[in-house]
DNA sequence: GTATAATAGTTAAACGCTTAACTACTATTT
DNA sequence: AAATAGTAGTTAAGCGTTTAACTATTATAC
């Protein structure tokens, strides 16, 4: 690969001269401008990042960083998301993405994130932070690495869904049909903030409405996959087979406790209403089309980054919560007053 | 942030001989590595990755290249399971992730992922390169940067599924189910090698079974969407409506297919067979649930990663053709004869 | 008892770029 | 006519590592 030496020989000029008129310096003549650029096609001359980057102290690299705790990570409707948005505004401004999936313990992330955190590598980071187990962000603040956090973790700039109003929204729209006597799908809640959230929202409605959220039957060993939503309606109405609604925290756990309600000889929504959250593509999909919350998420990617290049740029942004959107499909009905 | 050359004088050796500890090069004293190792984690030193980069050329940085060929990537199966393997196998060796997502046009990839490929900053590349339109790996190849295909691309190191084989598997699937009056919904084959293949294999298959391929009803203005599958079912049915049987080239086509075909009063697999490929996740929650191909996406990045590392250890690694799975569901059967 | 090999460390050059500080010349102001 | 400001370019230091080449000491062989 050629270097800037060898350009600045071709073109009879300093290296400094290269490297200014490259980096779009004022004060060079027309002339000299042309032999540098001549040259540096000739030679197919491209800058060396790496002593770019030791030099300048810059990389062009953000890191975007999903902490890998599940399987499949890539999997997940939000992440992919969130990356599409992000993508979308990096490449825009020509800077590459390094992807991080650290793998968090009690102890905090895997050395190996830790290491790349201050490693000078990257110029700031988006990450998904809504894991009380560790925050990934903890280590940036030390550093003064610019950094945005997406959800709940604790940092001065965050852009997040508005989980407590979507699920807000959610619950009113099954208790505003007229169901009592519902049944909640959900997660332990000590894994994530948002659903923290969202479990606050369903409380919330509920009580407001007269019933006690505590005693609501509630099946908590959800893992967000569709078999243990299959488990989890199971298990609930064998507890109570009066139930009219379910309510799930997630989509994948929804179409699971569908098709377990469906297998059982139930009908939804004539004999159950059942509603999920995030809006994945197959909840348009799958027969019926589920009721859920769109959160949103590619709108994350996009501000998180909008942000991060903000404080690159040394502004002070905002953080941002955005608002959910209530999508009612076919799994909701009034309940059924025969059975 | 601390340098070798603080840790040396706190340890009171050379920058050379902290280094040379570091990278667990042989012949010092135990207590030379004590003092060393001592300074380290008393001033939290950790190494700068530019700096190392440029004096070793070594990055430990792998770029994973899926072309930007039309919106929301991210979201695309193969694309999500195929970054899924390779993750998993750079994070088991210390490596990071570049995610590159280059602009295609005639002329190449766009200025910035040039840019890249040629700067030193990356040990090696993972592409996706499919794409006809121009290959994203032809740069790697003049630069020696170790590289794997995943695709057809022309490139020497590759790894690529088997369409061919899979293809076969589907139209022998619906052939033998006994169906002749078959339609095909698919995309212009211009833009995707492995959709060339595919085509190869419907065609050998049917011509074997005594069918004029060119003959059968085709709507090929699809770009893999459920609403382009919805198109393509309506405008075949409305050509020809003693269609039995109808063959999709992903299953987001198919999905939406069905649903076409579903909204006209028709019954799948009753009335018509509908049959597609990728097995993605909505195939199986869908209902009827979907007969498709499984083209083992993770196994792809799994091996195109671990290939690469075997080119970074100067091995000569083969090149794989992994094989598809056949996965019969609900929505094939045999032709209703009544009709 | 000397040559050889192994061990334990140091010195200094190199990687390729950016940029502060400087020189030199020309144009403008007072 | 001298001082000042603007233009056009160069010199050289510095970024934080790695590593080849070197020195010095100790152990081993014959």
């Amino acid at each position: 690969m050629p270097t800037l030496a060898e350009v600045a020989e071709k073109a009879g000029v300093s290296i400094a001269t290269v490297s200014k008129v490259l980096s779009n310096t004022p004060y060079f003549t027309e002339e000299t401008r042309r032999k540098v650029m001549l040259a540096v096609d000739e030679l197919g001359y491209l800058p060396n990042l790496a002593a770019r980057a030791l030099s300048s102290g810059k990389t062009h690299l953000i890191g975007v960083v999903f902490p890998y705790v599940y399987e499949g990570i890539f999997t997940d409707p939000l992440v992919q998301y969130i990356l599409e948005g992000v993508e979308a505004e990096c490449n825009e401004r020509g800077y590459n993405i390094l992807l991080s999936t650290p793998r968090l313990s009690p102890d905090g992330p895997d050395e190996n994130y830790r290491r790349l955190l201050r490693s000078s590598y990257l110029d700031g980071i988006v990450a998904l932070d809504n894991v009380p187990l560790s925050s990934v962000l903890l280590p940036t603040l030390r550093k003064n690495t610019p950094a945005v956090a997406i959800g709940y973790g604790d940092h001065p700039n965050f852009v997040r869904s508005d989980d407590l109003q979507g699920s807000t929204a959610l619950m009113e729209h099954v208790i505003g049909l007229g169901h009592r006597q519902i049944g909640i799908l959900t997660v332990d809640e000590s894994l994530h903030y948002s659903i923290q959230m969202r479990h606050l929202g369903l409380q919330q409605v509920a009580e407001g409405a007269g019933l006690n959220y505590a005693r609501l039957p509630k099946y908590d060993r959800g893992d967000f996959s569709i078999a243990s939503g299959m488990r989890g309606a199971l298990a609930l109405l064998e507890q109570q087979n009066n139930l009219t609604a379910l309510v799930c925290i997630n989509d994948r756990m929804a179409l699971g406790a569908i098709q377990q309600v469906q297998n059982m000889g139930l009908k939804v929504p004539d004999d159950i209403s059942i509603v999920g959250y995030d809006d994945i593509l197959s909840a348009q999909l799958f027969s019926p089309q589920l009721t859920t919350i769109d959160q949103r998420a590619p709108e994350l990617g996009h501000r998180a980054a909008r942000m991060l290049f903000a404080l690159l740029n040394n502004e002070n942004p905002d953080s941002v919560v955005i608002p959910t959107q209530l999508c009612v499909r076919e799994s909701s009905a009034p309940p059924n007053t025969s059975r």
